[in-house]
DNA sequence: AAGTTTCCGTGAACCGCTTCCACCCGAGGG
DNA sequence: CCCTCGGGTGGAAGCGGTTCACGGAAACTT
């Protein structure tokens, strides 16, 4: 014997009032008597009364969630992302709902407008700047759409500023000795999944080291997956280039963790046979010691939240571009701060 | 000038034909003539429409939509749970939302029957049995319910027999000479968030190793966090109360991996000085040719998307309990079969 | 040829909620 | 004392669909 779940009707009768008055109360609507309105609560209370979401999108109110599309690699980057979001969505009582983009096909299903996703209140994009593959590079949706880790003009984003990450890395691996070396981390093949961010971390540090006076020659790149198997690999692949000391620049910190072990392995000391700069500031890379062009990736998600809310209260100005940036941090993979890298 | 997206109606007045046999095309309804049908599908195609999953559901149809809930860490096992979700659904053409418990608050929510997560077609929920959490143990929905890597005798469930998998680990140990050490990862101080796998995996472990002779003495279990770091204490304490070879059982891949790292980095031979077994059989256990005790993680994922649509398609029986088995995997860290662990 | 079926279609009712207009009532103004 | 005004409330209309009772026409029956 399920019992059906109450309904506004339930409550209003119960309370004794108005589906209005119901709807009012729920809405946090002012013109509503405190005693009435309490009653209204009691009733909801009893009954363990839940609006339907559906019900009230439906009927032209909030839904009360966000929808937020991803990459669902299993990394930290959309770890700390999400917990950004959720930071702020959280507060605000409000829902946060996960759209994995796990393949092509699944891609092409949100290309259409079918989908859940483009009908709570807003939306977030990460990384994946979907919007180029539109007509007028609009999402098909009305509502309010931020986009995190790319920039759009035609809609608010937040992101970081790669390029300087990339100049950080550079203008401070130009001050050590010996060669210079670096690992980019290989775009996907299908251009759906296309990103620009890694190759902007690569043309900033190739800047600065222009600039420094020490310009990088191409073939001291070495393009791998996002791994740390490819740190590994890259490692030997300089190895056979050049003997210690050397300097490896990684694109991501979790490539760069291969490295200092390869290093490790291969018995050398990192931070000063091989001086080791990861991109990211993850957590582990704190743990392993690993010198890093840190990017506030919770600060990015809260920020997208707070703009995606702002646009759902109402506001309408044009698109705003926050842009983050990143600090390096410095640690014992490059030698020169803390004592050592490894105390038994 | 944004036109508003165009419902039903639009697509029956260009049609030429009424609501219901818009409605009946919309859900393969077999009593459409094939002629109108296609005018329909035509007129649908040409006002660029689609139907709207609130609506549907709101009038008691379905969304077409199904919740995964489940605890967003970045880890190998949950992306490969849910690509064994997602294909089975993607190929049904269901769409996925993932709701992730990122903290005690938001499990507050989801606890309350408000969400969304609770208003789709279905539910999947991984890892956590919030079932224990309601009255009766019944999750406040109506819907099907499926739980993966967790037992639950009123829900469908699938899971992993992880004691078998403990089981097998410790009988294969108990063949190699040396002392046998075992590291679990820890539990969640919040009861909220508590598994019982790890656990369950080390009885295993532990009964094995009777029956094969060589009782596991408390003293050689190393707990720590589910991280590579984890890995590397743990080997560092096992080698103050003995000397190589040793044998280490590791109850995840990740934290095996530390212990490998570790290994290397003290000079150590994996598979001859110091025999690896983890845990998963995630994809980076056989890049570092780890062996492990592997779990069909997307099997079990897939499975449980077609408990589901059974469900969500009517099916009335008991619930169903689906047990996977682990399987072992032996690589060079064990140090039988394959050369060597590490080609230069 | 009239009575049944079968096949297709139609549109009203309804899902659970928001919104808006109408209405009631007591207070303040003239 | 009559009017106006505005806070508080009730409920009809409507959001975009599904469903179901119902009906017209064509296809079968005797």
């Amino acid at each position: 014997m399920k019992r059906k779940k109450p309904t506004i009707h339930d409550v209003a009768a119960k309370a004794g009032v108005g589906l209005g008055t119901v709807s009012r109360v729920l809405n946090d609507h002012p013109a509503v008597r405190h005693e009435t309105r309490a009653r209204v609560l009691r009733a909801m209370e009893e009954l363990g009364y839940a609006p339907n979401p559906h019900a009230r999108r439906i009927a032209g109110g909030r839904s009360y969630t966000v929808s937020v599309l991803l990459p669902f690699v299993a990394t930290e980057f959309y770890r700390r992302l999400v917990e950004g979001i959720e930071g702020v969505l959280l507060e605000q009582r409000y829902d946060l709902a996960l759209f994995p983009i796990l393949s092509l096909a699944r891609l092409k299903r949100y290309l259409e407008n079918t989908t859940l996703a483009y009908l709570t209140d807003g939306l977030i994009l990460a990384s994946y700047d979907l919007t180029e593959r539109f007509e007028e590079g609009r999402l098909p949706t009305e509502r309010p759409v931020v986009l995190v880790d790319a920039q759009n003009p035609r809609y608010d984003s937040v992101y970081l500023d790669n390029r300087l990450g990339g100049r950080l890395a550079g203008a401070y691996l130009a001050r050590f000795p010996g060669p210079i070396f670096a690992i980019a981390v290989e775009e996907e093949p299908d251009r759906a999944f296309r990103r620009t961010v890694f190759a902007e971390r690569m043309a900033g540090f190739q800047e600065a080291l222009k600039e420094a006076g020490r310009p990088f020659s191409p073939d001291r790149l070495y393009i791998t997956r996002h791994s740390q198997e490819g740190g590994r690999l890259a490692l030997r692949h300089f190895l056979e280039k050049a003997s210690p000391p050397l300097n490896v620049f990684a694109g991501a910190d979790q490539v760069a963790l291969g490295v200092l072990e390869e290093a490790v392995r291969l018995g050398l000391t990192p931070g000063r046979d091989v001086r080791v700069l990861g991109f990211d500031g993850h957590p582990f890379a704190e743990e392993a010691g690993l010198s890093t062009i840190a990017q506030p990736v919770e600060a990015m998600g809260a920020r997208a939240a707070q703009l995606l809310l702002e646009r759902m209260r109402g506001y309408q100005g044009p698109p705003r571009e926050v842009r983050f940036e990143p600090v390096l941090v410095e640690r014992a993979s490059t030698g020169t701060p803390p004592a050592a890298l490894y105390v038994p």
